[in-house]
Parts: C-alpha cells; sequence; structure tokens
DNA sequence: TTTTTAGTTGACTGGTCAGTTAAATAAAGG
DNA sequence: CCTTTATTTAACTGACCAGTCAACTAAAAA
C-alpha cells in the first residue's frame, strides 16, 4: 500500500481518458496502468478483466454526463422545449472545448464504445443500451411538459424523445468523423423539427 | 500464382466481411487472410499495410451501398419524399435480414469504422468524412426535386440533408447497440419531420 | 528460349497483448 | 503484539500482433 488508496479510482480515470481519445481496442492495460502510476498486478487486484474496466468506465461516464451535461440542460428555470436546445448548446462547447484543447473530437463515449464493442460483447452492449435508454428519459418529460403546457401539439414523446437521442449519436459521430464541432451547433438547430406532426400527401 | 488471379479481391471481400461483423483492431491480418485463403506474405504483396486494407474496404463498401440501397431507394419511380421513405424501407430491410442470419445488427460500416479510428488516422477519418459527404446528395437532390414540385415549402436542402444522414447514422448505432432492427423502422418514419419548417415561441 | 515480372510461400522478427503468480509490504483488527 | 486481510510489486506466461524477407513458381515479354 505504498501507493495511495485511490488506485481503482486512478484507474478508472486513466481508462476513461485513454478509451474516450482512442478505442478500447487500441489501449492496453499496461499503458493504462502506466498512465495511473499503477502495476498490472494491481490492475487485476481490482478488476477480474479489461472488459470489467471498461464497464465501470461506462458507469463513470454515464455519471459525469448526467451531472455535467443533462442535469445542467434540464433544470427547469426555463421552459422545457428551451433545455433541449441549451443540451445542444452545452454538448457543443464540451466538444468545441476538447477540439481546442486536444486537437480531436471525439464524439460520444457510449456511441463510440457500442459501436466498436457491441457485437463482441454483450455485456457491454447491453449498458451502453440501458444507458441510452435512460438518456431518452430527460427528453421525453420535457416534451411531456411541452405538450401539457401547450408549446407543442399531442405527440408520442417516448418515440419523439428517442428520435431526438438517435439524432444526438447521429451528430456526434459526424462530429467526429469530420473533426468539427461546429457541427454540432448547426445541426443541434434541427433536432425540435423532430417534435412536429409532419403531413406529406 | 498457384491460387487464382483474385487475390487482392478475396483478401477485400474477407476483410470486409470481418471487420463489418466485428470491429477493425478485434481482427487480425492473420485472420483475414485464413478467411481470404491467402499467405500473409501475398497480403502484403498486394497491399502496404493493414491501414490501406481498410481504405479499399472502405472504397468497395461505399460503391455497394450506392449500388444496393441509395440507387434502387432514390430511382425516380416514385416521388421524392417517398425515396427518402423508400431508403429506410431497405436500410431497414438489409439489417433485418442481418439480425436474422447473424443474430446481429451491424449498423453502419463507415460509422462502425469512422467512430473507432477517426482520433488515431486521419486518412481514414477523411475517408469516411467523404463517404459521409458524398451520401448527403442524393437526400439533397430529392428535397430540391420536392421544393420545386410544390411538396415541401422552401428550406436550405443541404442542411437538411446532412440533418437526415446523421439522423440515419444515429439510428443504425442505435440498432446496433440494441440489437434491434425494428428501431431502423420506427425512428426511420421521423426523418421526414427534419424537412418541416418549425416554429417554436 | 531466355529474361523479366507478378505472385506465392513459409519461416521469421521484435514487440505487445491480456492475464497469472508468488512473494513482499502495509494497514487494520484482535 | 500478533494475526488477518488488502494491496503492491516484479517477473513471468503463451499467444498474438503487424510486418519482413528470401526463396520459389509461374506466366508473360523479349
Amino acid at each position: 500500500m505504498q501507493a495511495s488508496h485511490d488506485t481503482r479510482q486512478r484507474i478508472i480515470n486513466a481508462a476513461q481518458e485513454l478509451i474516450y481519445a482512442s478505442s478500447y481496442n487500441e489501449v492496453g492495460v499496461q499503458e493504462i496502468c502506466d498512465h495511473a502510476r499503477v502495476k498490472k498486478g494491481s490492475f487485476y487486484h481490482f478488476f477480474p478483466s479489461k472488459r470489467d474496466l471498461a464497464l465501470a468506465v461506462l458507469e463513470q461516464s454515464h455519471t459525469f454526463m448526467r451531472d455535467e451535461i443533462i442535469n445542467k440542460s434540464f433544470h427547469d428555470d426555463i421552459p422545457p422545449l428551451a433545455r433541449i436546445e441549451r443540451f445542444f448548446t452545452l454538448l457543443y462547447e464540451f466538444h468545441k472545448d476538447s477540439r481546442e484543447n486536444t486537437g480531436s473530437v471525439f464524439g460520444c463515449p457510449f456511441g463510440n464504445l457500442g459501436g466498436e464493442m457491441s457485437t463482441q460483447d454483450e455485456d457491454i452492449r447491453n449498458k451502453v443500451d440501458s444507458i441510452f435508454t435512460a438518456s431518452e428519459k430527460p427528453f421525453e418529460k420535457a416534451l411531456a411538459e411541452a405538450v401539457e403546457r401547450g408549446d407543442l401539439q399531442a405527440i408520442d414523446t417516448a418515440a419523439t424523445a428517442k428520435a431526438i437521442f438517435a439524432y444526438t449519436e447521429g451528430i456526434m459521430l459526424y462530429a467526429k468523423t469530420s473533426n468539427n464541432p461546429e457541427l454540432i451547433r448547426e445541426l443541434g438547430k434541427h433536432a425540435l423539427q423532430l417534435t412536429v406532426a409532419v403531413n406529406m400527401q
């Protein structure tokens, strides 16, 4: 116990940072340990496998996103639909900062891991899927409130929330592949269109 | 030249299949060669590196998608907006078949590779980005035609096409992480909402 | 027929992969 | 104090990684 008592936490933090900046398969356990100033043997004292570390990283990233983006966006100090707009603003600022500080847009940590690992690891796929489903909820709540207030005509709030969140994932992927955070701002503006009923002949 | 003359093509086909079903970093050159019935030395006769193979795979996948989904969807035998709906129908059927035959929804081959590799390989990122940009074009063309016909009020067709394609990427990622092709059908229904102007107070 | 070129083969490199093990050390509890 | 438990350390495993190389074969060009 020469090292401090937060070894496990340092490992998660290092993995979160390294995997988010590249990919699960590109980052090795050794590299994570070096970055966390931990010996590999210690790593396997705290985690049965690299895969279990990934699940812990997903959990921590979910907490981070909920605290730093979701909760701040959906606070009820402004009208419900404005909260959705604020969500895209905060998302944009987060990725713009990342782009300025690191040179890269990293996209969505859940979408990244889900896209890479869903066909290889069922536990990771399920974890990402549950995070996605949970992330729809604040959108759904805002939409229901907007309908109640009369800001929106009656819609299927659950389906619409899912559509908006799927759109968000697409936007983040697009921003990553173009390495351009501005896409989040430009495409985010269209998100509320998914809330209106459309009548095509 | 004991083996047939299509060695290079067999390598690309094997890589396309294997990488699409898992991920770039999960599939090794040796595994690709085994699957293509080619010795590893031959591989490096045709490709300078695994990365260059990935670029060739992206090119071939792009051709496939254009021929099998894009062109079939956007043929002008039906009205322009109906072509966009047909695109999601074909996309759904493709992934439903995949799910039935393999047990898994694999998502978008470009989105998968872009999400995994964009921060690690600039050439791959640029290739995916250019495929994305090219894929917006048939949407844009259909939208412009719809505006011309009076099916749609005047909109920014380029921005809307980009929004619809980003939404498509999000849908495919969501379908992959939930391993559920039905999401493509259910969420695809909302795509045309991105074509209408919205007026929120 | 001889030379050149394209393609094939299998053995090989050095490095890295995830994961293991046994012993050492430190902290906590009695 | 002594025992138990948690944690750390370094050396290790065997498999696999992308990529190299020189020798070989066959077809095409001269």
